[in-house]
Formats: C-alpha cells, structure tokens, sequence
DNA sequence: ACACGTGTTCTATGAGTTGTAGAACAGACC
DNA sequence: GGTCTGTTCTACAACTCATAGAACACGTGT
C-alpha cells in the first residue's frame, strides 16, 4: 500500500486517500479481505491527523467497499451497493461533455477509457 | 435553453448550472457564438441569486468556454486550453476506477461510455 | 440626454465543510 | 496491566457556498 497524497492539493486530503483506495482496488492491488493500515498508523506516515483518515474509511465503509471492526481493523469487503450505478452515470455524462465540450473527438475519449481499463485489467492479470 | 438544476442537490447550483452548460455544448444544443441567458435573467428564471450564475458563466470562461464582455453578453465560444488533457484524464482514472471497484466489468463500464458519446454524437448530427 | 439592462467589483452575513486538536471510552491482543 | 485500536464527543480556524446590497462602467433604445 504506497498511498500518495498531495498536501497542497485543492482537492480534499480525506477524498484523494478514498480515491487512491478505490484505484488500488480497481487494480487489483487491493483484494477482499485485504487489510489497510490503522487510522493512526496511515495519519503517523502521511502526516496528517488521524480524523481525516477516519472521515476517508467511513466513506469507503458507506460506499460498500470498506468493512471495519474493532477487530480486524479496516478491511477490503465489496457488499453491493444499490443505487449506485444511476449516480456514477450521470457523473461519468458529466465527465464525458467536459472533454467533448473541450474539442476531444468522440474517438479520441473513447480510447483513453480504453486505455485507462486496460491499465486495471493488465494489473489484475 | 432548458437549464434545470436542483435547489435541493448536494452538489453545489453553480456547479450544477455549469455542469448543464457543458452538457450542451457537448450534445450541440450550444454552438460557438450562441449567446446565454445575462446573470440577473436566469437567476431570475431559476430563482436564486445573480451573484451564484455569475461564478457558473466565471468558471465556463476560466475554462475556455465562454466569452463575455459587457456588449455581447455570455455567448459560447471554445479556445483552446493548455493542461486540461492531463487533468481531464486523471479524473476519467478515478470515475473508472469506482465503477470497477464497485463490481462493473470492464466490458460493461466501457458500454456506457459508448452509449453515452453516442448520445452527443446524435443529437449533434 | 436619459433611463434601462448588463457586466464587474466590493463588502458582508449565515450556514456548512475541511483539517487539526484534545479527550475519553470500549474492545482486542500480548 | 499495558498497549493499540476503533469510536465518539467537543472545539477551533480557515475556507466554501449562497445570499444580499451597493456601486460603477458600458451599451442600447427612446
């Protein structure tokens, strides 16, 4: 688990830790059953207080990714989520018109989606 | 211009009004000189605030989508903007990465992104 | 010239978010 | 018992979001 976060980000420092999990899983370098470091030991090694580590899991956990015990700690767990996938299309519409919108030719978005499941797959295998 | 956004939304209405912009510029409902809607009118319209319009058609001009001078008013006009790619792709990286960590194939996620460049691409024609 | 609509800029306020901080409690492990 | 952990609570400073009012500059139409 190499997690790295840009302190100097605009974007929220709880949110890129949720967003490098969820890219580790997607590629596989995260697996059910997985455990991920403790909120305090990731704070200690990233530097930052251990609330906002906390705020990134909880997400995760309420997202269906994360299952978190007293016990085990924090581990990979994928329950389904209903519901989930009505949001992520309208996001991924959005996404999608922005690049549009900037001139990318429909063939041209096309392939850096390719490319960038490609990059998951190819990890995973 | 049907520009309809959620008062009640968790996404913030300036995001939401720039969101719906680039969505029709992307499907072509908007072409390069097609003027919008003055601030105070469509804060009028939607009732809510000139000053939140203002910081929508702010953000669509920092991109390189609108042009707005004090004669024309707001009219769409697309330049050029260096950085956005690579910015762009790290984003398409994160929304794919949640569709795959939630449990979509790869096959399926690159379905709907198909289906949904295909949605611009016909409304434009 | 005049009024009107518009873009632009300033201050301000209240509610909410972000990140940090300290403290306390409960369960698990050695 | 001591330590590590998750969980929960309060608190604070800085920032964002949306609203609000005021003022100024510019263009248009009468």
């Amino acid at each position: 688990m190499i997690l790295d976060v840009d302190l100097t980000s605009e974007v929220p420092i709880y949110q890129q830790i949720h967003d490098r999990v969820v890219e580790a899983i997607a590629a596989g370098e995260l697996a059910d059953g997985d455990p991920l470091p403790s909120t305090r030991q990731l704070a200690v090694d990233l530097g930052i207080n251990f609330h906002t580590v906390n705020k990134a899991y909880d997400q995760l956990r309420r997202e269906g990714l994360l299952l978190i015990t007293r016990k085990s700690g924090a581990v990979v767990q994928r329950v389904s989520t209903a519901g989930f996938a009505a949001e992520w299309q309208a996001r991924l519409k959005t996404l999608l018109a922005e690049a549009i919108a900037h001139g990318l030719g429909e063939r041209e978005v096309l392939g850096h989606c390719e490319t960038t499941l490609r990059a998951f797959e190819e990890v995973r295998a």
